[in-house]
RNA sequence: GGGGCCGUCGUUCAGCCAGGUUAGGACGCCAGAUUGUCAAUCUGGAAGUCGCGGGUUCAAAUCCCGUCGGCCCCGCCA
């Protein structure tokens, strides 16, 4: 039997054709006599009829049905009676009187049932996969994901881009995430690393003139796992020869509006709202806001510097900064609770949390209030309002920031500030080139040393390495960091400079770059590009909680897969036909 | 490397703080009944080394220590 039909196109318009569907028994209810099976496909679910009546032969075979059994039936659609309609789903006005059925395959009871209700746990969802994928919204999100990519080729094929593929196998560079390595059989001792992303190939493929490339790249980074971070991830990745930032910052916006509006009619901001870095800081304390609510920090320092509060007033003399956040109807808030966000506060970074409530009257209720002038205060903060909670941190700008940001998201959510419903796409651009990491004792690149200098900065490059900024874009949505780029750096010289800034030594920047050195040298056109997380595009785009469920086969927080146990120790001959001996204290037996 | 939450029949939870009967509910499973259900219903039944190891105790799911695993976070992620 060769299904005719799937099982979620069936409608009234069908009533007294004959077919054939096939799928999977998604529920069974036996009411004696009667027997309704629920047939599941990717596209829907149609309802069985086995009535003993008509053939009493068939209905004891239907009695042997269980869940997941894999079976095909041929019937007669016809007419639900009056009253037993199902409006809830697609398929609900008719059913199908089966004449015929035929088993595939039998299920052993199983671990959890397969319904969007999901009551089993991740790390059990994981290992039985394949029941999980058989989860309508499980079906959904890969769909989607599917869609995506599609509109995705479908896009840059319009625009004249090259889909180009990228080595896996490839070459390990300083800087940067931790590499995944593979041993080089053939070349003892020596390893290939793959990709953190397809960076370097992109730019030589500008170089050789392929004017527009983009690619669906799979890249790996060996970092710890987040809610949003998987160790293999997927880019849409591109890059352009002869344009700058905005013509990438354009197209690349109009691919995301193009995928929102096609999968589910959402009309994003044309264009998105653009905020500098130095905006984006000060503003929000981070480089990747969430604008689907307000609640800025607010900068105090003036204010403070004058205040009788040593320590705001110490923290501006030694260079650093008070600011605040305004916590709407804060004044609600329990000692408690206040202590809570002090110790929250201090696991940020922060030496600690001031606050004052404004009481409905207007007056400073606090410890600390004997310190300040009422008047001047509010003159310094005409934001906060009578009922209104103010948090205070003063410190170094980077504490500030830090510590701020992430108070202010967290009350964001425990506020319940952040309207669900909401889209808030925006670029965050003018990225510093350089910041200082204490624990090299040496400048690092922000972006990656590719990036260029914005032009009129590159004289600051020697003498104030850490103003000068670079053309660098973050596209941002919700709060999540959905991709990055930047127009890259095309004179060896400059090259040559920067990895020179970086401390990365002549003989090294050689070694490990010196091919993408040597073809600077042979005529390399201005270009630039961008690549955004498709994982986390399809995890905002489909609304679910974790990047996990936008891979087929995601990995746990340890790194494993628990469908296949990767990664597993592997025979000694192997590793001797690799010239490899492992180090671990417990060598695990394969 | 660090902090937090969790681990109890196939599944999901309660029980743990205040140690003491036969470890309980729901879903699922099995059997029977049942001709209009779609979370079907009704009756009955089976099912647990309480993640693992050690300790305290007359007695441990419960208290303590260690360990393994899952999730969230910090560090890390050019």
């Amino acid at each position: 039997m060769k299904r005719s039909h799937n099982c979620g196109e069936l409608a009234l318009t069908h009533v007294g054709n004959t077919v054939t569907l096939a799928g999977w028994v998604a529920s069974r209810r036996d009411h004696g006599g009667v027997i309704f099976i629920d047939i599941r496909d990717r596209y829907g679910l149609t309802q069985i009829v086995f009535d003993s009546e008509d053939n009493a032969q068939l209905h004891t075979v239907a009695d042997r049905l269980r869940n997941e059994y894999v079976i095909a039936i041929t019937g007669k659609v016809s007419v639900r009676p009056e009253g037993s309609e199902n409006t809830h789903l697609p398929t609900g006005h008719i059913e199908i009187q089966a004449d015929a059925l035929d088993l595939y395959n039998e299920a052993k009871p199983l671990p959890f049932s397969v319904e969007d209700d999901v009551h089993a746990s991740e790390s059990l969802r994981l290992e039985h996969r394949y029941l999980d994928l058989r989860r309508p919204k499980m079906q959904e999100l890969l769909q989607l994901r599917s869609q995506v990519a599609y509109l995705t080729r479908q896009y840059f094929h319009d625009q004249q881009f090259l889909e180009i593929e990228t080595p896996i196998l490839t070459k390990s560079t300083p800087e940067g995430a931790r590499d995944y390595l593979v041993p080089s059989r053939v070349n003892p001792g020596e390893f290939f690393a793959l990709p953190q992303s397809p960076q370097l190939f992109k730019q030589i493929l500008m170089i050789g003139g392929l004017d527009r490339y983009f690619q669906i790249a799979r890249c790996f980074r060996d970092e710890d796992l987040r809610l949003d971070r998987q160790p293999e991830f997927t880019q849409i990745d591109l890059e352009m020869s002869f344009v700058d930032r905005e013509d990438i910052m354009s197209l690349i916006e109009h691919l995301i509006r193009l995928i929102f509006k096609e999968t589910k009619q959402i009309d994003l901001p044309h264009p998105f709202p653009q905020l500098t870095f130095e905006e984006s800081m000060a503003r929000y304390g981070t480089d990747k806001p969430d604008l689907r609510f307000d609640l800025p920090l607010h900068d105090l320092s003036a204010f403070a510097k004058t205040c009788d509060f040593q320590v705001f007033r110490r923290a501006v003399e030694d260079g650093g900064m008070v600011k605040a956040l305004v916590v709407p109807k804060g004044t609600a808030f329990t000692r408690n609770r206040i202590d809570n966000l002090i110790d929250t506060a201090r696991e940020f970074g922060a030496k600690g949390l001031a606050w004052i409530k404004m009481t409905e009257d207007g007056e400073l209720d606090s410890s600390i209030a004997k310190f300040f002038n009422g008047q001047d205060l509010r003159t310094a903060l005409p934001a906060a309002n009578p009922g209104d909670l103010l948090l205070f941190v003063a410190d170094k700008a980077t504490i500030v920031h830090q510590v701020l940001g992430r108070l202010r998201l967290l009350l964001g959510e425990e506020l319940a500030l952040i309207d669900q419903t909401r889209w808030e796409p925006l670029w965050v651009i003018d990225f510093p080139m350089f910041e200082y990491d204490e624990a090299s004792q040496r400048h690092v690149a922000l972006h990656h040393p590719f990036t260029a200098p914005h032009p009129e900065d590159e004289d600051l490059l020697e003498s104030e390495p850490l103003q000068a900024k670079t053309l660098a874009y973050d596209v941002v949505l919700n709060g999540f960091e959905l991709g990055g780029g930047s127009i890259r750096i095309h004179s060896p010289r400059m090259q040559e400079k920067v990895f020179d800034l970086l401390k990365i030594s002549k003989e090294e920047a050689r070694e490990k770059f010196g091919f993408l050195l040597d073809a600077l040298e042979s005529g390399a056109p201005p270009h630039g590009g961008i690549a955004l997380g498709l994982d986390r595009l399809i995890m905002l785009l489909g609304q679910t909680e974790s990047i996990r469920d936008t891979i087929p086969f995601p990995k746990t927080q340890k790194a494993q897969c628990l469908l296949t146990h990767a990664p597993s120790s592997v025979a000694p001959e192997q590793l001797q036909e690799l010239s490899i001996r492992t180090t671990a204290k417990k060598p695990a037996t394969p």
